[in-house]
DNA sequence: CAAATTTGTAGACTATAGTCCGTCGACCAT
DNA sequence: ATGGTCGACGGACTATAGTCTACAAATTTG
């Protein structure tokens, strides 16, 4: 499994767990709505600074969204 | 104090505590030694893949490095 | 059902991540 | 001195992160 394919899936768990819809998290975090909706689907990845901004928006620690993702990608290392 | 520079200090002092050269690790993590270069002064910030790879490398959990960089943001908040 | 909201997607664009070539200066050993 | 490793730095390049506009498909809600 590849990393943008589990940060996205991290992504739009912590997302709809807030209740956020990805166009209130793209407004928060000052990114495009289009670009939330890529990274989601694992079509894109996300930089540095893109993982802090999401992170602060949606009040979960980075380092958690980086170890959820890294699990992810740990069980499904057959994949 | 922006991510990319907290983010270059982390790298620098975990790679030299491994006792890696930049180049030594450039090879390892896949990635260009000038690249390496940058990142660790803070003129370029990394990609999600780029801080796992780094991470691999390292052999230190990508969360941690992730918290280091966001402590040491928090740490100098004032600048 | 219909209307409203949300999300997927495409295309064209700009900014920057990351590569690859090289040169230079600092430091440390012979 | 000089040979070797190491890191800073430049320029030119390619790949991709991230924007913006617009429309269609899906989902929710009354």
């Amino acid at each position: 499994m590849k990393p943008e394919e589990a940060f996205g899936i991290v992504l739009k768990r912590a997302r709809t767990n807030k209740g956020f819809s990805q166009e209130q998290l793209a407004l928060s975090c000052d990114l495009d709505r289009t670009f939330i909706s890529m990274l989601e689907r694992g079509q894109r990845q996300p930089s540095l600074t893109t993982i802090l901004a999401i992170s602060s928006s949606l009040r979960t620690p980075a380092d958690q969204l980086i170890k959820l993702t890294t699990d992810l990608i740990d069980e499904n290392s057959q994949n």
